[in-house]
DNA sequence: ACCTCAAACTTAATATCATTCAGTTCTCGG
DNA sequence: CCGAGAACTGAATGATATTAAGTTTGAGGT
């Protein structure tokens, strides 16, 4: 057997991504075989050759899915939130932080990738990520205009905001101590706390002034 | 020849380690072959066996090698801001985004290492990293008790401006359109940001309360 | 219906490493 | 001066990525 015939035909490229994904959460490793991969897609891996340049192709593919998955999870709580960008920028976070402790090695592939992935090498890539951030800057510019971090820089404000929260998951991904809750309990303290701050410029129900 | 003569005596372990590092930075990635390390060292990859369990054991030893050296930059500030909380706080900043930007890959192997290194598996490890985080927050102690951050949780807030300043220097290590100036200014920009929040819940000179 | 060819795979072959094995040569305590 | 073990070396093994060569199938022209 050689060519399969057209009843049994899979779609290698989609299913290949997806089974990477699954191979790459359940070993919690980068180091997925192609041939593991191969195997739960159904076909060998030099078939996979046919749709992928190579191994790392295929990573990248897995990478950018990663991140359509998380600009999906961003944007839906985006429209639920329209009208209250506070609510937003604290909803969108939680979304982000639970999307990266849920998929920590996904979250990790997608920013913190092996520099031989090639990753800068299509413009793709990096351009997911900065989708993300413009979901995040629409959020600020919209709770600038509702008063709050008044007159301040949103580019230097956003990439802050972002780097707080990446930090945050990035942390508690790495700690192999703490169990789920855990983490969770941590990055949300962290959110919250940066909301304070946000909230603490805005028009204040309970004045800072002293 | 097979066990060397007295005088051509190399020290392997510290070598290794050294030369992996070196290696690291060079090729911009973890997957250095035991190979070179060996070649670099002046002996043959099993020899490498005889001091470390495995590559990954060598990894390890590379990997708390960087968390000294990144401790000891932290403590020369320390000691040199004695009696200037907010200035050790920034300077330290400073020289943790330093550290971080001009070792990118000995950075990310320290805080985002592969999980199948098994570095949660000894202790010491992790524990470096927490030396690391405990210079921070004495920092922030002295910082509260000159009068900064008022009431606040130092454990929270400690372990959220790390989060910001390590998030801040990932991405910005990540990014690869961006040269090393832009790196810099960028994860400046988050710290001043950082120190500008601080400073204004302190005993203000240009008081805030409008 | 038949022939040819390109497509889409498969199996076999190659190369690169990590790791283990089986020596080989020093050094040192007696 | 001898014997044992330390400290290596070179060759063998095994896992993977990647490439090469070979095989079957579907489609289009006749």
């Amino acid at each position: 057997m050689a060519r399969p015939r057209k009843e049994q035909e899979l779609d290698i490229p989609r299913r290949a991504v997806e089974e990477t994904i699954r191979l790459l959460t359940q070993q919690g490793d980068f180091g997925v075989p192609l041939t593991a991969v191969a195997q739960a897609v159904g076909c060998t891996a030099p078939a996979l050759y046919g749709h992928f340049r190579n191994k790392n192709a295929l990573l990248r593919a897995a990478r950018d899915e990663g991140f359509g998955r998380l600009y999906n999870e961003k944007f839906a709580v985006f429209e639920q939130m329209r009208g209250d960008p506070l609510g937003y920028l604290r909803d969108g976070s939680y979304a982000y932080a639970r999307f990266a402790l849920e998929n920590p090695t996904l979250y990790r592939l997608m920013f913190s990738p092996p520099p031989k992935l090639g990753v800068s090498d299509d413009p793709w890539s990096s351009e997911a990520g900065r989708q993300v951030l413009s979901l995040l800057l629409t959020g600020l510019r919209s709770s600038q205009e509702h008063g709050y971090l008044p007159g301040a820089d949103l580019q230097r404000y956003g990439f802050m905001f972002w780097s707080t929260i990446h930090g945050a998951v990035s942390l508690n991904i790495q700690d192999r101590l703490l169990d789920h809750a855990a983490k969770w309990d941590s990055t949300q303290s962290v959110i919250d706390a940066l909301m304070e701050i946000i909230a603490a410029t805005g028009p204040a129900k309970h004045p800072i002034t002293s």
